[in-house]
DNA sequence: AATCATAACTAAACCGATTTAGCTAATGAA
DNA sequence: TTCATTAGCTAAATCGGTTTAGTTATGATT
């Protein structure tokens, strides 16, 4: 049983090429070709299997229906929540999907890009590393559909979807300053990226001018977060600080400063209460349960896929579309609302 | 800045595209191209940022650096570490990797097979549903290369890599025995997956014929888990049956009963001690923190890549391996260990 | 002067599909 | 009877690369 090919049926059913391959793609009937012609064409198709490579398709019709995804790191819950949305999506049109980790690197993501487009996909879903203006910029200007998610460059204009970074900390911070907790800390990390300029900036309009005490904002490196964790809650739980809440601006900040806090005795929400962006799948489990402020992955996703889809359709007429969806915070414990 | 392809690199240099396309894939020296020519091919091709169209590659080397990967569901914390594992490992050696979701649906696991292999992927990796003997075998009569993880097919030769959930279970139901817990409940899915029923053995082998009480086990429909979780729990915790310990056959079952313990006003592990195959990446922030017996997630997607790229290399000489990786039981409060 | 090697490069086939442009025979209308 | 139309099908170009099997010019060898 060997492999069986356009070429083969064709021969085989003393037919062309370019019949079998009318019918296959279901254009028999405007192109005319006969019913009873069309039947053994399907049919003989149909009893050995045949399979149409997808890389002659792509080359001679220059689409793929495929969709590249750049994301940081599969392995992070977020990013894969919002990788099966976007695939249970674009499945649903008929697309699938190609994922690659920049692991947060700008060279990585260049690369991963270019390879994308060598790849021949017919759009891009990324979730920049934002130190990549150039390659966004090349994206533009060759006119090559993409949408950003999760971070964009407030300084192109590009589709993108992202969530209301600023409006979710705020709502959060508010929150606890309802709850009469006045000495607030935010734990968030120096990576530059907008959405943890914009948490910040959340957390500092929330607390209004007076109460901001830089003392008690802690922005850790990135690539050594872990270690730097250890004395910023150190630093944070010193006496003199007062401090009553923390507001960590990612959710395994949350889970590391969580364990801190306990190494360190101190008691949650009791001693100080704490507020997640975003969160990991047992944050309602923890001791004590962690309020959250949760991202609507699902409507990420598909917004992403829908405007990416409605893009490469209409390649001619560029229309961005930016989409701020709204985050929602969900209330445990770990505020000592109850 | 019009896309460049090779035809325009040879003709404004005045060469052939087979010199172009030689000095590009580095193989100018073996073929005596002067090192003159080769630099301005080099040079032009730079400035003019030459990407070649991979799917003319693929389609012409009958190669397309690919590897397909097939999972029941990149959400799951489980498959997308694996999912992050493999793809790094996979981009050391050059490779992209495609990935799909069956959804646990045979059905659409089958598609997905048959469309990984119209788009030419080099090799395809399966965490399969496990009622696909068609597809395999069609795979292996192909000699189509392929890696089978976290599940396989125990009646048919292929290459995979498991864990040994058997023992797993064993040694942390022993655990559980150790500590003086003796009527020690079973909570799993009746999927009829191979992994399930290893599960089981484990756990049922731990116990002895003697200890053995299927009242305490419980096997939910995977359709209805979440349901059914909450009956199970309180059958579990009527008096009668004395359970002072329960073994959750995987990480999102642990969660959801964790949860109905506590709603059922149960102190853990006081009252009933547990144990989880798997974990999320919250567990030992959970209250108790949670004794969970882990898999090596990195061994998992580095061995398969690993065999894969080499039965992909040894297309000729078949040979399966087949390999077990140990589990380890990571022990924390919920045992009552301390 | 004839022969041979080698350096440096190329023409054309090929991968497996899609698609444009057009052909032939049969039918119907004038 | 003739011409136009249409049904039904096909030849060949094309997509953008890779690769096989040469070709040509030059210098060395005898």
């Amino acid at each position: 049983m060997k492999k069986v090919f356009l070429k083969d049926i064709a021969q085989n059913l003393g037919l062309s090429k370019t019949t079998v391959s009318l019918v296959l793609n279901d254009k028999g009937d405007e192109n005319k070709i006969s019913a009873d012609t069309q039947k053994k064409i399907l049919d003989f198709a149909e009893i050995h299997n045949y399979r149409p490579n997808q890389l002659a398709r792509g080359l001679s019709r220059g689409k793929t229906e495929t969709l590249g995804l750049i994301i940081p790191n599969i392995s992070d819950t977020f990013y894969a929540m919002i990788a099966g949305h976007i695939e249970r999506k674009a499945k649903e049109f008929g697309y699938t999907v190609v994922f690659s980790s920049s692991n947060e690197k700008t060279a990585d993501e260049e690369k991963l890009i270019q390879e994308m487009l060598n790849r021949q996909v017919d759009g891009l879903i990324i979730a920049s590393t934002q130190q990549n203006h150039k390659d966004i910029e090349q994206l533009k200007k060759i006119n090559f559909p993409f949408v950003l998610i999760d971070r964009h460059y407030p300084k192109i204009e590009t589709n993108y979807v992202i969530v209301d970074n600023y409006g979710g900390v705020k709502k959060a911070t508010e929150h606890l300053l309802k709850l009469g907790r006045f000495k607030i800390g935010f734990v968030s990390l120096n990576s530059g990226l907008e959405a943890l300029k914009q948490r910040l900036m959340g957390y500092k309009d929330a607390l209004g001018k007076n109460r901001i005490n830089s003392n008690l904002i802690k922005e850790l490196s990135s690539d050594n977060f872990k270690e730097e964790m250890k004395l910023a809650i150190r630093e944070l739980i010193q006496l003199h600080t007062g401090i009553d809440a923390i507001v960590f601006s990612t959710h395994y900040l949350t889970a590391l400063g969580l364990r801190e806090l306990k190494k360190n005795n101190i008691t949650v929400p009791d001693d100080i209460a704490i507020v997640s962006f975003d969160e990991l799948s047992a944050f309602d489990l923890v001791e004590p349960p962690i309020t959250s402020i949760i991202q609507p992955v699902n409507k990420i996703g598909d917004n992403a896929v829908e405007i990416l889809l409605h893009s490469i359709a209409n390649k001619n007429s560029v229309v961005n579309k930016k989409i701020i969806l709204e985050t929602e915070l969900i209330i445990r414990k770990s505020c000592g609302s109850d």
